[in-house]
DNA sequence: CGAAACAAACCGACTGGTCGGTCGGATGCC
DNA sequence: GGCATCCGACCGACCAGTCGGTTTGTTTCG
């Protein structure tokens, strides 16, 4: 590791003016892929097009970047660094924990409304794939939650939580569950899917406002 | 639309063991599409896989669907068909609100933990993409819940909320945010991504067993 | 100071490989 | 004979990465 870019990295030494340019076309080319990975996603975006976006050549770019890998590689590490950056100054100022936490998500937020890019880039991992798969999983999802926000309506409806956005409610459980299960698929993180399923159990339903006392009533089940 | 399957789809009117055989070869196709996606990805998966694993040849994969993205198409459906239906089911035999969304999990959790391949079609959608892009998406993620299972680790620590299992709460919110912002880019659901800010945030507050008081309270923030 | 020598930076045609989809025919059930 | 079914060689498009060659800034030396 360490072996990131090519002939430009040391070429520092003297001649400042050549080195300088050099240090400019590299981001001239980072900004380029940025807004063409963020718009077009991974696969779909060719190094001719990053190219012609930064105003040079493929053979430029593969002067200052070993592989298109290599690009994004450096691109996500940077994003995601500038972002953890600001959100870890946002929580430094704050000393009460849910200011903390407030604080953290407000950062967030603030940061990916003002550039939607970053957001783009960074969350969306199904954009890696083409249009198509993506038009299918975004229906799937819809969809599920959908379902979701449908069983809490008739919670609603028959008083066991007090009212609230259904909606959003079933997009964040769909999510917060995704996350879950992929994390066991991926990372094989507990071992035993099930593991997960009392204290996730407990999450939702505590964030939907059901009392403490009914959420410890787990019932006969398993 | 409605032009889904090619001649095999009017076949059946007369004739009956050529339009089973038929159907079989079609279930078939199905079959080793959804093992060979489900292993290697959307696009990582060529059609000669399929119609290696379907024990065919492309040319007769083509005799039954269209392209590869109706195979895929029709895969996604039925599965969400097949698991919305088992959650459905599971539900309707309970009555009260929370046992109704208790079952729901439950079913979800026990259907991936039994049928792994089935949470890999439908889960990941990143799979879309290749390796090296996952590989990627995947320390990002890793990295976030981490960071969000440090705060909660600390406001566990001052006595903020009441110890929970914070790596969880990471992954899970992290999840739920995640939905949310690729909602607001995919779908530009919330036109203003910061609406959802206060209704997440109490979500999410909440979920952690902060008092209702506490969170209510917003301060002077925006 | 200017010209030759050098190397960093850049260019774009080309290669090798992949893969979705096509098509002309073969094969067997009715 | 005729039609559904199936086969697999082939086509065309796409694309990451290479490479020989050109340009251009810098250094050296007469």
């Amino acid at each position: 590791m360490g072996d990131e870019k090519r002939g430009g990295a040391q070429a520092e030494k003297r001649g400042g003016a050549r080195a300088e340019k050099s240090r400019t076309r590299r981001e001239q080319i980072l900004d380029a892929a940025f807004n063409t990975f963020a718009r077009r996603g991974y696969r779909d975006t060719a190094m001719d097009e990053i190219a012609a976006a930064a105003e040079t050549s493929k053979g430029g770019v593969y002067f200052h970047f070993a592989t298109k890998e290599a690009i994004f590689r450096e691109l996500m590490r940077s994003t995601a660094d500038r972002l953890a950056a600001k959100v870890d100054r946002a929580v430094a100022a704050e000393t009460d924990p849910i200011a903390k936490a407030d604080a953290a998500l407000r950062t967030v937020f603030a940061t990916f409304a003002g550039h939607r890019t970053m957001a783009r880039l960074l969350f969306l991992d199904a954009l890696g794939a083409g249009r198509a798969f993506n038009d299918e999983t975004n229906a799937l999802h819809e969809r599920f939650a959908r379902m979701i926000a449908g069983y809490l309506d008739e919670a609603v409806a028959e008083g066991a939580i007090p009212p609230l956005d259904t909606r959003l409610t079933g997009v964040a459980w769909f999510g917060a569950l995704n996350e879950v299960v992929a994390r066991w698929l991926m990372a094989g993180e507990p071992a035993r899917l099930e593991e997960t399923y009392p204290p996730l159990r407990a999450l939702l339903l505590r964030s939907a406002g059901v009392p403490e006392a009914r959420i410890a009533a787990t019932g006969p089940a398993r």
